[in-house]
Formats: C-alpha cells, sequence, structure tokens
DNA sequence: CGCGATTTGTGCACGCCTTCACAAGCGCCT
DNA sequence: AGGCGCTTGTGAAGGCGTGCACAAATCGCG
C-alpha cells in the first residue's frame, strides 16, 4: 500500500540521460502548472522570467518554485531569471510530453462524451486514440471523429495503438472490470473518474478525479464559514479580504 | 441562506453549536471518500463496519481512518467498529450535507454540457439550479431541464436561488471575469475547471480541476516506468504503488 | 575593472501528516 | 462472573513539504 520511490540505482548516474532524480511527489503535481503558466508568458512574448514572476502565473510561492525547479537541475541564470523556452523544453522532457502519449476512453456517457471532445487535452498533446463503450447502443456512435467501439475490442486496438494511458468514465460499478480489462490490455496508467476504488496491480498508476468529492468539500467550507460566523470572534484570515454583499 | 439546521446534534447535549476542531485539511478531503463507502456498505446490509473494513472500502490506511474519525467525535464501539447509520449522519452533519447547497454553473460548453447533467451531483445532495453562458447563442437552451441564461443574469439569479457555490467551465480567458461576477454575487466557494489560476477575496474558496494536468501527472509515471525499465537491475515484480490523489 | 543591484539555489527550522504500536474499552463465551 | 479476543482511540516517532533567510552567482553600469 504504500508508494516506495526509491527507482533502480539511479542516483549516481554520472552519464548521459539523466535518470530521474527522486521527484517530490508533490513536485510533480505541480510542473503542469508551471508549464501552463511559462506557455502563457511564452506567448505574451517574454524570453526570460524570475521566479517571482512564475510563481505569481503559476498561483504558488516562489520559495517553492525556486525549490521545485532546483530538483530537476539549474536551469536559471542569477540575476536574470529563467529562460522560458529552455524551462518549458525541460519540463516538458521530465514529464514526458516530448512523446506523444495514445489515451484510450471507457464509457461514453454524459461524461465521457464531453472528455472525448475536451480540447484541454489535445492542446497539451495528448490525444485520444480510441472509445469504447459497453453498451451496444452507443458502438459505432461518431463522436469527434472518432468512431465508438465495442469494448471487447479493448485489448487488440490497445496493442494496435501502443495505448499506455486509459481513462475510465463508467459508472462505479463497471469500473474495477474495465480498470481489469485495461491492465490486462498493458495499460499501465490510469484516470479514473468513477467514484469507487480501484484495485490494480503495483505497476499500474491511477489517479482519481471524483467531481462531487470536489464539491462535497467545498460543502464543507460553506458549513465551516457559516458556523464561524454564527459565532463571537470568528474573524477570518486574509486581511486582504473584504466582505461584500453577504449580510442580508 | 443561514438557516443552520443542525437537527440532531448528537454528542455533547450541553453545548448547542458544535463549533468545529480544526480539522485537518487532508481529512477532511478524505470524508467524502468515507462517506460513498460508508453508503455502499450500508446498501449492503451492514449495520456497523470495522475501521480495517472501511479502510479497505475507501482505499486508505485503517490507522489513518481512526484518527480521521477520532478528530470529528468518537462514534465507534470497541471490540465491534462503527455504526453504519450514525457515522453516515455525523460525517454528513461535519460536511453540511445535511442541507441542500445550490450550485450554479458558469459556461455551458463542451465540459460544461456533461457537468451540467453529470448524475454524480444530483446523487450526492447537489443541485444545480442555473447555468450561465456569454454566448447569446446558447442562451435560451434547454439542458436536462434547466434553460441557460446569459450571465449577465447572474447577481440576480444568484440572490434569488441563494446560490453559494459556483463552477466555473469556461475558457480560460474568461475564467477570471466570471469568478469576479460570482464574487460580487455573494458566491463563496468556487470549483474551477478552467486551467488558469484564479485571483479571489480571501473569504472564498476557490477549488482546481485540471483534468490535462491529471493526465500530465501520469504521463510523467509513464515516462519514468519506461526510463526504469531500460535501466539494469529488471523489474521487480512486487515494487511500487499507486497512489490516489487530488490536487489542491 | 570594480561595484551594486538583482535573482537563483539551498541550508535550516517548523509544522502537518502519516504510521506504528499499544493501552483502554467492549462484547461474547464459558 | 470472569476471562479472552477483538477493535477503537491515541501517544510518539518519523517523514515530507513548506517557507524563511541568506550566501553565491551573474549582469549592467559607471
Amino acid at each position: 500500500m504504500s508508494q516506495q520511490r526509491h527507482g533502480s540505482t539511479p542516483g549516481s548516474g554520472s552519464g548521459n540521460v539523466p535518470a530521474f532524480p527522486d521527484l517530490p511527489e508533490a513536485t510533480i503535481a505541480r510542473l503542469p502548472e508551471y508549464l501552463r503558466a511559462l506557455h502563457n508568458l511564452g506567448e505574451g512574448g517574454a524570453d526570460t522570467i524570475s521566479s517571482e514572476g512564475l510563481a505569481a502565473a503559476a498561483g504558488v510561492n516562489s520559495a517553492k518554485l525556486r525549490k521545485d525547479l532546483s530538483h530537476l537541475g539549474s536551469y536559471g541564470t542569477r540575476g536574470v531569471g529563467y529562460d522560458v523556452a529552455l524551462l518549458i523544453e525541460q519540463i516538458e522532457y521530465v514529464l514526458g510530453l516530448d512523446q506523444r502519449r495514445a489515451v484510450c476512453l471507457v464509457g461514453v456517457g454524459n461524461l465521457g462524451h464531453a472528455l472525448a471532445g475536451y480540447d484541454g487535452f489535445a492542446s497539451r498533446g495528448f490525444k485520444i486514440v480510441a472509445l469504447f463503450d459497453a453498451d451496444a447502443a452507443k458502438v459505432g456512435e461518431q463522436i469527434h471523429g472518432l468512431t465508438v467501439r465495442h469494448i471487447d475490442e479493448l485489448g487488440q486496438v490497445a496493442v494496435e495503438e501502443s495505448i499506455a494511458i486509459g481513462v475510465i468514465a463508467t459508472p462505479a460499478g463497471a469500473a474495477q472490470a474495465v480498470a481489469d480489462e485495461l491492465v490486462a490490455a498493458g495499460v499501465t496508467s490510469i484516470l479514473n473518474f468513477a467514484p469507487c476504488v480501484l484495485s490494480v496491480p503495483g505497476n499500474v498508476d491511477v489517479r482519481k478525479v471524483d467531481l462531487a468529492i470536489e464539491l462535497q468539500i467545498l460543502s464543507f467550507h460553506e458549513h465551516r464559514k457559516a458556523t464561524l460566523t454564527a459565532l463571537p470572534g470568528g474573524r477570518s484570515a486574509t486581511g486582504a479580504g473584504n466582505q461584500e454583499a453577504v449580510g442580508s
């Protein structure tokens, strides 16, 4: 159940290919955000950017950003900042975005339909190459230029297209079975939108996105805020915040 | 909105308003997962559940689960486990789910369209009461029983419907302006699907979900795995771990 | 050519979270 | 009634991540 980093003796790599250092998980999760900010800055015509500026664009602390970037080597110039183009290239390499990765999506329901056409995927280097569904009524349907196939074809197509990443957008009840099929087909990374826990072999990475959970967390904060305002001394932090229109 | 209805606050009868203890943020983020697992177990006919069992159903460590639950008071019985129904009630109360929260959604594009019809929201106590879009061509459109309104109506409708939570599903370029309007309309919690950083007053909570970022994180792990398998030392079968995550 | 302004990279301390390990409590069986 | 097994609740230790504060490095300018 735990996660053990420690690759296979990567540390002593004096050689050519970096052979990843142990990047903290928290850093990895922020790299895509930095990348997005860098692309924005680059399109704005900036050649270099300071850690302060990039941190602001990414919504993080500048010290944190510098430490994150230092983990993947020093690509900044003191007194100047970071070379935008170089940093983009570097982060994209670390994230493995320099090679297009084929993605398949299982479950063409309400959410899956939207994901299939989501611009954000294609614009960031991910291409959905196949759609699957268990419902025979949906098989054959055309969605954003792709034909929905029956899930039984998953194994064959996954090999043909070298699919490494699978997205599950099925109901919770079907998710585990789909995950098993994805694993059997050689998929080693799964993005799960179904509200359930998936059980997979240790070499398969799973990330879960549960939209309802996000709302529930917000609900808690709403509840807390409502409770605090009803109490004495419930001063909220962050002096910058001014309250408006909440009274009634 | 501010009618606080803590109907049956079990526990100490002396005080009335519980005045939340400082729940760790990490705990809060897991409570919805426990809740979902509990509902599943309850439907399966279980009256009580041990921390071990519930932890397995929620995909976490049992010690972590016990500590999480202990933070919101002791509702378990040693030697037996937790009363499923009681624990559900308790978590729902803490999360503020005992009161229905009105949600509005801005941006009825590809993703917004799917979110508007997402079953997972309604089934967990959230009701989308209004849809908005800036595109006049979309105004008036019927989506899952709701009529899309122009975003200029946001302020008025937000007050009428006592909307406290707003969901942004617009392109990145429009997100900040929408957020400003939501804040001006009294919304104090925002779920942002646009790939950008929002600037809001301190009393407003923002949670961000970026689908592409999730894929990029998976891409990194794919890249890392590919690099490792290309190195000597073979692949230890049992090794690595999977992780679930929620970006913050 | 040297100096100051600027910005990176990082050592260090602090706090949060996780995990272990175990005492305390509860029910059941004999 | 008493003991025994099971499970919760929690003290303590360790790890991870964050943020501060500062030395080192680089550029521009006089």
